[in-house]
Formats: C-alpha cells, sequence, structure tokens
DNA sequence: CGTATACTTGATCGTTATCAAGGCCTGTGG
DNA sequence: CCACAGGCCTTGATAACGATCAAGTATACG
C-alpha cells in the first residue's frame, strides 16, 4: 500500500471526477485524490435505506454491514477490510448499514462521478464487475455456512477467513487479529456470543488455536482449521467431485 | 457462432410492442434471435466449476441453483423463473450448479458476446449492474432468513416471495404453484424436509394457507402469512425504525 | 482503583434434526 | 380397471445442538 501522507494534501473537492492523465489501472486508485476522512470506533458511514449518494473506499480500518429486522435482530452480513469498497450498491438506497468497528480512514467518491468514470473504461468495467461477482460467490458461500455448517464448522470457516486475508500480507504469520466483538461474531456467523465463546474455548482445548489476548489468536494448525471448516479443502480441480449420496443427508 | 455485430444490429425484431430505438431496450431482447433449447426434469445445464462460455435467458420452467459442500451436503441458493438469466458470472467458471425442475425452455448466449454487446451500450450495462444489484439484494436477504429465522417464518418468507411473483402476473390470484419438492425447499431454507411438511402442516392448521394438491397451495391470509414472514411488513420509509434495543437479542 | 462492559462458563430448555413408520399419489403392467 | 411398486410426503418419537437464563471473571477505561 502506499502511504497515506503523500495524498493528504489532495484538494477538498468532494466530487472531483478524476484526471486521465494516467490510466487508472485499478477501481481503488480512483479515490487517489479524495481527502481522507476518519470515522470513530461504532460511528455509523450511513444507514440502509439512506440515499446512496456516495460510495467509499476504505483504507484503514475495519467496518460491518449489517441489516437490521423488525424486532430488532442484527445480521451482518460482512466485515469490509482495507482496499474493500463500500456502498457499492447500484440501486438508489444502501442496502445494507455501515459502522466502523475500529477507528476508519476512507474515501469518499460521489456514485454519479463513479459511474461516470467506471462507465468509460473497458478495463475499469471488468473490474466492476468482477469486484461485484466476488462479492456475489462471498454472499453465497455465507448462504453455504448458514444453511449448512456447525457452530465449529463456522467458526472456523470465519477464523480461516481472517488467516487467509492476514497471509496475503504476511506469508507465515499465524496470529490473526480479531477487532470486532464476540457480539459482532456472533451476528455475523448466526450464532449467539455464547456459543461463538464455548466454540473458540473448544478450539483451544484442542490445541487448533491459542488465545493471544481478547482480540487476536494465534493459530496452531491451520490444515485441521481447514479441514474442521468443511469447505473440503478447496480442491480447485474443476468439477467438485462427485459425491457419494448415501450420507449426503445431514444438516449438521 | 455469432459476431457480437449481428447480434447489435438485431434490432427490435422482437414481436413484443414497444421498440421506439433501434438499440434493444433490455437484456432479455438480446436473447431474441437465438434457438429455444429444451432441458427435461432434474437434467443439469451446467456444474459448479465449469468453463463459463454461455449464459442463459430462462424463457418457460423453473430452475434451481446449487451448490454441494463436500461431504454432499447441497445448499439451493436460489430458484430462477421465465425472464430470469442464468449464468451471469463474471468470473471464468460457474460458481454454482443449474437443474431443471421442470421441463425447461432457454435460450443460450455466449458470454463473449454478451460482454462486447452489453459493454457497448450504456443502457444495456446500468442494466446488468442493476440486475445484479438485485441478485445481491436477494442474497442478503436470504441470509438474514438462513440467520435469524425459525422454521415458520422461512416457509412464510418462502410462500411469499412465490405469491409476490404469481400476482406479477394475475393480480388478485391467490394460488401459487411449488413446482419443487419438498427437499428443495428444504435445501433452500435451510431446513429438513420433515420441518417443512410440519410447518405446512400447521399453516394448514391455522388456516393461513390450504393445499391443492400436492404441488399448489392457496393462501387464505396473504396479510397474516407476511406477517408471520417477520420481514417487518415493509414499512419502507427510509430508515429502518430505530429499535428499542430491549428485546433486541433473540435468535429464534 | 473502581466501575462498567465484555467475555466465559454452567445449567436448563426448546426448536429442529434425526430415526422410524405409515399414507398417499403416480406410473406401469397385468 | 385394478394391483403393485417406488417415490414422495406426512406424522410420530426421540435426541442433540445451540439458545436462553444465570452467575461469575477478566479487561478496558474513567
Amino acid at each position: 500500500m502506499l502511504s497515506a501522507n503523500s495524498v493528504e494534501q489532495a484538494q477538498a473537492y468532494n466530487d472531483v471526477v478524476v484526471a486521465f492523465e494516467a490510466e487508472p489501472i485499478c477501481l481503488q486508485s480512483l479515490f487517489l485524490k479524495q481527502p481522507l476522512e476518519q470515522l470513530g470506533v461504532g460511528r455509523t458511514l450511513f444507514f440502509e435505506g439512506d440515499q446512496a449518494k456516495h460510495l467509499f473506499e476504505l483504507v484503514e480500518g475495519v467496518l460491518r454491514i449489517f441489516k437490521i429486522m423488525a424486532d430488532g435482530r442484527r445480521v451482518i452480513t460482512g466485515f469490509l477490510y482495507p482496499g474493500d469498497l463500500v456502498g457499492v450498491s447500484l440501486r438508489n438506497r444502501y442496502v445494507y448499514s455501515a459502522e466502523a468497528v475500529t477507528p476508519v480512514r476512507l474515501r469518499r467518491f460521489s456514485r454519479k462521478a463513479f459511474e461516470d468514470t467506471v462507465g468509460s473504461s473497458p478495463e475499469l468495467r471488468l473490474q466492476l464487475l468482477a469486484y461485484l461477482s466476488d462479492e456475489m460467490a462471498a454472499a453465497q458461500d455465507q448462504m453455504v455456512l448458514l444453511s449448512c455448517k456447525n457452530a465449529e464448522e463456522r467458526l472456523c470457516s470465519f477464523l480461516l477467513q481472517r488467516l487467509q486475508r492476514k497471509q496475503e500480507q504476511d506469508r507465515s504469520c499465524s496470529v490473526v487479529d480479531l477487532p470486532m466483538s464476540r457480539l459482532d461474531i456472533a451476528d455475523y456467523l448466526g450464532l449467539t456470543i455464547e456459543t461463538v465463546s464455548r466454540t473458540m474455548t473448544k478450539l483451544t482445548n484442542k490445541g487448533i488455536v491459542s488465545p493471544v489476548g481478547r482480540h487476536s489468536i494465534r493459530i496452531l494448525k491451520a490444515t485441521m482449521l481447514s479441514h474442521l471448516a468443511g469447505d473440503g479443502d478447496e480442491c480447485d480441480d474443476g468439477h467438485p467431485s462427485v459425491i457419494s449420496l448415501d450420507k449426503a443427508r445431514r444438516r449438521h
């Protein structure tokens, strides 16, 4: 990543359309000229139902994306990390709320300008579609998790996600941080805080992970974790192997 | 074997009305020149992991879209109905499998030609993005359902979906058909066939629905159904009302 | 240092999965 | 038209997983 300082001198215009000096090579580069904004812990970036006037690039920190049901139950549909785009809704209103899990720094872009700019570049269009596809794929994985997996599989899947993201930056690092609260994790995995806590303890007792303070954890047996996550160990050779449909029916 | 150009110039030859413009006015119109293909009950259109060379417009019948987990458990992530697009994956491989629930008729389009054509029309680009947004919104609703809702709420949500789609065509019709099996419904709602069956019986006993044969059902109290679905009755006035967070914590 | 908040652990209950059996449509062949 | 076979669906009994209720403990923060 590039240093934030070098870009901080950007003029404070909200809706600058990026100049075409050098062709922007990725969606994120569109945001470079925009000023950095801050958001404190627990603050809301936007609410579900708000006019979707802007979208954002998350530069630093973690956001949670969630919906609130009529009776107050909360479902966290995802966490966002640096580099992610926020609010890429092609509808007029946001379909979820976004809150800061940690102190957050981000850049804002007007939706109109974004659409114009992306629309004028075949390269960026492809990237936007690829981005949406990834979001869609993630959403479907989450549906699989919520449909089929038991508490242990869910938590292992989550920890594995975090580990993989961590290792994109720092190979061979086995300590992942979990900046979000247990309640956040519970609302993301469709469990209760008690179950999350108990399952975490169970994984610790099995020697698969080891807590490092309250908000980070060391992965001791990544292979084991991957196995317990129940994703079939990513045997990515094309077709998913044809399964013996004998014990295929079992929900947990 | 068609070039993008030939399709683009296939100006509104549709027997449908409208067509004041030379440009195709909706994504579906792209497919009009393509031959109708058939698919028998239970046949597979494509497998998860297959090269995504084509995409399709569903003309008639119902498809199920699903993923198979490593241990053989199946998750149906959606059903598709006439007018829906199938396989709009922007990745190189399909991320799910598609099978015919009923006899199906559809039109095929090469992915490359589709991308070229859509890419050259701002109007179509917007429509594609809107379509993907709707898919995404549906996926998130499904996550909410799977995270939070109990069996009754899930089934009511499903029946309501079907009712709404039915009434798009035929207002004031209260009989919806359920061409899919109980197992399909179960795998879609994250339940078992037994629970689906029991819950259906319960709704019948409450006088909310009334079975019409095995594969269709009459909705007697749509309001009640909507209430039981637990979606907060779509009070679409912008912000979701701020909830008293007292009883907000309850999972089922 | 003390209080509030977040997390952990324990006991119990409830919803739904699982196991098991019986009923009901559908299609097939007599 | 009936008999029968094989799904598919329904219903019942039981059990398990995770939610809920209830303390108790650690951590953050003033």
